[in-house]
DNA sequence: TATGAATGAGTGTTCATTCAT
DNA sequence: TATGAATGAACACTCATTCAT
């Protein structure tokens, strides 16, 4: 397993490097109190340590790397979090929390089941199979069962409530007759298994196969919820 | 993140440590040539090694925990693979190859595709969902980025051909009217997908929501096929 | 080995903790001009940083924690000791320079020389035995052979000073037919070496064998000066 | 505070510079079982450390150095010990235990109380004062604070026994009407008194002003013992 | 003058790999 | 072949020192 250290002489002159980052950051402002700067030194860093995290998981990824990449010094990881395990912990919790916050802002039930489930699809397609965000899912997945912390975590504020609008959402299909499957509201899963798959799928197998998802899922929906009359 | 070191004083006492093998291995003679013995020794490096990588992951396992656990010394594992890193390549693939053969056996198509399926599932729910089988996924999924050579053999020996074989099966059910929808057969992934995420489930989140999978994949077969009249 | 850290918030807050003193200071006055608030900064961080370094030694103690103690940031001690190694350095003259001074204020030979003596005696009994000041002593052993500069400085000041005077005092017994052995002028060690032996023990051994140092410094003086007719 | 590194290049390179050890060591035959081997290593690391604690006392130590200094690779201490901590601890016991081993050899008391003495005072004088084992006496007070195991250790095994050996053998004096003083089987301490500080006076002061350690503690016996007929 | 965030060299410890036995 | 002691590069974490505010 080779090395790819991503070097730059200094800290301040690899700040530059910044990219399009997993956690929200005004990237406008030169307004920079103490504060500020705090703020956005933490946030690079967890852009740093989640890319890194991703690429090699968790005990192979080096806080020198992290380091390098956040463009501050090593010993400023420590001023942030209090070693590598927390580190990680609360990263997963700082990406995942605007998530959650998105569930909870559930578009209100207007028009048929499936365009609504549809739109999530859509929406999920776009945010997630395939970025950044997918490749998070697929780190909970690995390190998952080494930190119960975090698998604990990423069910009871995504996998419960996420199941809970499925849940919600196939009982109202199925009481307007847009769902003909019944027991499919005890197992929401079913209805998220596609889109997982195609998370998984796209971060293992892309390159010898590459997954078309939009229309998979479109064809999942298709056996739930009957075939489409028009396209 | 704390260690729980098997520790067994010497090779030869921890060597009757021996436990159930993922690894096709004949328990039963006392009859050791030469080269039986140093099979017999690969496969119980191989069975340690894939019970550390499960619950450790590839580099937080130490070769130490797995000559220990193996019962053999360190330098011994060296006789058999060239280094850590070949020694986790070829040790998905030697815990694979039985599954291809079995895969490659494919029963042949005699009664109903749903019978057919049914009974595979029931095959997937007793070998790989919950056991060793079931977390050796869950490792390729974690570490496959990192190890191409894995995910393309993973690819290449179990995924291409299970999709193949799935497929067929599609086929024949949309040709027997039992499938009704026509499209399921570009995507058996779908087909797939609840049994992958049980997999996934059952390591993650059994312990705050344990999935009964042997009923959610009858709901999924339901879905596909239609309901049953009878049970 | 274990870190009790002092934590208390702010350095304004925490300033509140002063305790008594090693260096001599004015407790009294809120007059505090900028001279003034210098000096009882600096002197915060002198006691603090004796208190520090006797319990952990110098290596082990952490500025930082200095800091915290005297109420003051990090970046403060630096305006006032250009460096570690330098604020114990200049620190062991501050602490020690008192004593000197007493050193010098000899008291008038009035009365008799085991009279001297025992007063001298009884102050270093109360003074430095199970105090501080003795373990400052404890310290300068410590670590001498690494700051010649403080065994130097403690030897020219306080080391030589000490024996002159005693030398002094016993030449004055002999002379008064107080002392019979003559040759102990030549050797004053001997008269002040039990009282450091004191010292040390009160550091090391008081918890498993308490010592009366009261008593076995009459005693010592008993063997110098012959016994006492009347207690 | 400079680093004076004893830089060799490489382990077996190094190894040759093996000096006096502080350890008992058969520096004889070539003879070397496995068993013997790991011993000297062992040996080796014991002397490199004890030199170095003694000089730079337990936290500014390098394991680097005492590495480099026992001709051996860093990993290799590891073998040998948990830690640094238990190592120092284990090592004080190492080096202390020949030394009980003496003590409780006592030569019978033939002859007067004061040859005794007089025997153990040159003995000391020889083996302690001024060497190694006297430096390692200046470390325990050192670090003994910090350390409360090796000062326990230290106090049962070498200060108790030496107080009661010594506490005998005034009782013995004063019976045989050669000690004056009754107080003094009270106090051992006082009869040693001189002797520690001797101790410590040569590394701390030695370079100021050399101690005729030898007059000393005979003019200490004369005190105790009454001045002799005949040198 | 005072602060404390930031730095990065330094250090204890681990562990894959080698090799003498 | 099998062993496990020895190696040393690698890495997490610390802390004296600096400097922008």
């Amino acid at each position: 397993m080779t090395r790819k250290p991503t070097k730059t002489a200094t800290p301040s002159a690899a700040r530059a490097n910044a990219k399009a980052s997993v956690v929200a950051r005004s990237d406008e402002a030169p307004a920079s109190s103490r504060a500020t700067r705090a703020a956005e030194r933490r946030a690079a860093i967890v852009d740093a340590a989640m890319e890194e995290f991703i690429v090699r998981g968790f005990t192979a990824t080096r806080l020198d790397d992290i380091a390098k990449r956040a463009g501050v010094a090593k010993g400023t990881i420590y001023l942030h979090f209090k070693d590598k395990e927390s580190m990680f912990e609360e990263l997963v919790r700082t990406v995942i929390v605007p998530v959650v916050t998105k569930l909870n802002a559930l578009p209100p039930p207007t028009g048929s089941v499936r365009d609504l489930v549809e739109a999530f699809a859509s929406n999920f397609l776009k945010e997630v199979i395939g970025t950044r965000r997918g490749d998070l899912v697929r780190l909970i997945v690995a390190e998952g069962p080494r930190f119960p912390s975090v698998a604990d975590f990423y069910y009871r504020e995504v996998v419960s409530r996420g199941m809970a609008g499925m849940r919600a959402l196939i009982e109202l299909g199925i009481a307007r007759g847009e769902i003909r499957e019944k027991n499919l509201a005890r197992y929401p899963q079913i209805l998220v298994a596609p889109a997982m798959i195609a998370v998984i799928w796209q971060s293992l197998f892309a390159r010898h196969a590459p997954l078309d998802a939009q229309d998979m899922l479109r064809v999942h929906l298709d056996l739930i919820f009957g075939e489409r009359r028009t396209t």
